[in-house]
DNA sequence: GACGGTTTCGCAATCGTTTGCGGCCGGTTT
DNA sequence: AAACCGGCCGCAAACGATTGCGAAACCGTC
């Protein structure tokens, strides 16, 4: 770790003060050195290799150039994208992203996202909220910048870059319901997390909508977004209700929890039961059969998260909107016309 | 963003200086204050909801207390385990975890390292090396603590946390033997990444060992870790040698390539032809059908690259050495007992 | 040559901590 | 009573950058 190299070196090689130095090398207050000494700057500057030291930079502008990114799950293959999405337009401007993980603890975000204030982070990029969560909200209270991907709190008060999932669960239905499916079921995330919340109610509606039946009954909740979950909700879905010919799954993993309860009960997913998943994860494709699914733009979601986050930083007056991202749909095997 | 009480703030609240406050607070230097005034301070601090300030402390400590992380892919599934094992074992000891993506780039991993270095990151952790990387060379030189995962380089000088992939693919070389194949087929990863290389020459290894067929035409290298590449392996392979009854993949990824180049020539996987993968991906066992695979303890992966590279950068004279962590491997149904 | 107005730069404070050094105070030793 | 010592704590100097303020230096003008 050989030292480098400061303003004040730059400073004593060609004569001058370090303060000069220092604005010389700012593009901000470049305007007040003499164009010629500015020269000789840059020069000294990259003939030293000279490197701003961050924390003594920080320590004085109180900023740190670094965000907090919280994940509930980093072993969930769907955030990778977004963190990449959003490391990229950070690191585009400077800033560094700092990862944590809540892990889904019981506290919440709540520790991880104290670290990240503790560090001084400037802004917090959060993946990991629940439909209402205080320590996000209490950071943003403070003044903390916050922008909220993938999912949102109840309380719009914040900016939030998130799928449109009325319209993805409209594409889903729209979708079953041209192939001729009358009878369709939903297995649904967790209604505590905005995601799960959201695509229920969009359920309801657009079956409401299109004219199919829309019974309470054809709504069964799995308790977390996971394959387990989602064949146990679906085995008991199906058990009240045999007479489904397609399922809308509340995401891409709940999907498969319902092609294991198909095959359980002595059906074929694709070929008797249709079911669509949501997300479009990698790899969605290979399954047997490959799974129609709801495709979020996930990592244009991260980086319209990192862009919202350094619109906020900078200050502008102007609020930093909410975005809702438009999903698409991706066809495949899984769903076949219904066989009345 | 109220502002923090310093270390001033409690010094004038119970009248000491702000220096007595700093020795109070650290526990290393905490034996020079009279016990009594120590727990006035932590009172005081306590009160004052203090926190230290970490980019004045690393100011002065010369230490961020944040360490580098280089992933060459984070949309790659592979790399969350990694992370978050990595992540959590550092926090526990008051790291942060900067993310890094590399995204195999051009010049490797230059720009991003040398991001982390002007951060002044007190360690790094790269799982992006190829076999060869400079940059990476380049900065354990200039004595930054590094610490290998998942791959490493050629020279042995540092420290690594890797699969054992000689036993690992000794496990799926063995499993397939004792099913009574003896034209195994190996699709392997790119030469230039160590996992690719080294897994190639295992497969040597081992089918010399079992007594099996061992020629050079039983290998066809994806240019990869992909499954469309994997896909054109096999092709090729199975197009030279039509009689191959086994497979072991490289990867997961290429393996599901193999599955569908297996389908592609009118054959099915599992029943005609064995096929194992390698890492044991999440979701891996939805697959259709659900695939054998040598299972890399990634998160743990993670976690022992963590606590090696806190151990290096402890400073500790005894070197930090590599481990090589033991797969195990999973056996499903994409691979049967031969048909002669 | 004095003067007003710019440009250009140096001085020094500041951000919040850590830490070497020295001073004070109490008690014990000679 | 002088000398000494150890425990406890304050003083001040760092760490490397940024920035308000003021002072030179320089320009042109009368």
């Amino acid at each position: 770790m050989t030292d480098r190299a400061t303003l004040k070196d730059i400073a004593r090689e060609i004569g001058v003060h370090a303060s000069t130095v220092s604005r010389a090398l700012n593009p901000r207050t470049a305007s007040v050195v003499k164009p010629q000494t500015q020269k000789r700057v840059l020069e000294a500057a990259r003939a030293l290799g000279y490197r701003p030291h961050p924390l003594a930079r920080g320590l004085r502008t109180n900023r740190t150039m670094s965000v907090g990114m919280v994940i509930p799950d980093i072993e969930n293959p769907l955030f990778g994208p977004i963190i990449a999405g959003a490391e990229a337009v950070l690191a585009q401007s400077g800033y560094s992203t700092l990862i944590g993980a809540s892990d889904y603890g019981e506290r919440g975000a709540e520790s991880v996202i104290g670290a990240m204030l503790d560090r001084r982070a400037d802004g917090l990029l959060v993946a990991a909220v629940s439909r209402r969560d205080p320590s996000v909200t209490a950071a943003a209270g403070r003044g903390v910048p916050v922008v909220l991907v993938n999912r949102t709190v109840d309380d719009e008060s914040l900016p939030a870059i998130v799928g449109d999932d009325r319209l993805g669960v409209g594409l889903a239905v729209r979708h079953l319901a041209e192939m001729g499916h009358r009878r369709i079921g939903h297995v649904a995330g967790p209604s505590w997390l905005s995601t799960g919340w959201g695509r229920r109610r969009a359920f309801s509606e657009w079956t409401e909508a299109e004219g199919l039946e829309a019974d309470p009954g054809l709504v069964e909740e799995a308790d977390w977004f996971q394959v387990e979950p989602g064949y146990r909700a679906c085995l008991t879905l199906l058990g009240r209700r045999p007479d489904l010919t397609a399922i809308v799954a509340g995401n891409d993993l709940l999907g498969l929890g319902c092609y294991r309860a198909i095959r359980a009960l002595g059906r074929e997913p694709g070929r008797d039961i249709s079911v669509t998943g949501y997300n479009d994860m990698p790899l969605l494709e290979m399954m047997q059969p490959a799974m129609t699914a709801v495709r979020v733009p996930y990592r244009e979601m991260g980086g319209a998260a990192g862009e919202a986050l350094l619109s906020l930083m900078a200050g502008g007056s102007r609020p930093v909107s909410s975005v809702r991202l438009r999903p698409t749909l991706e066809v495949r095997s899984s769903t076949a016309p219904a066989r009345s």
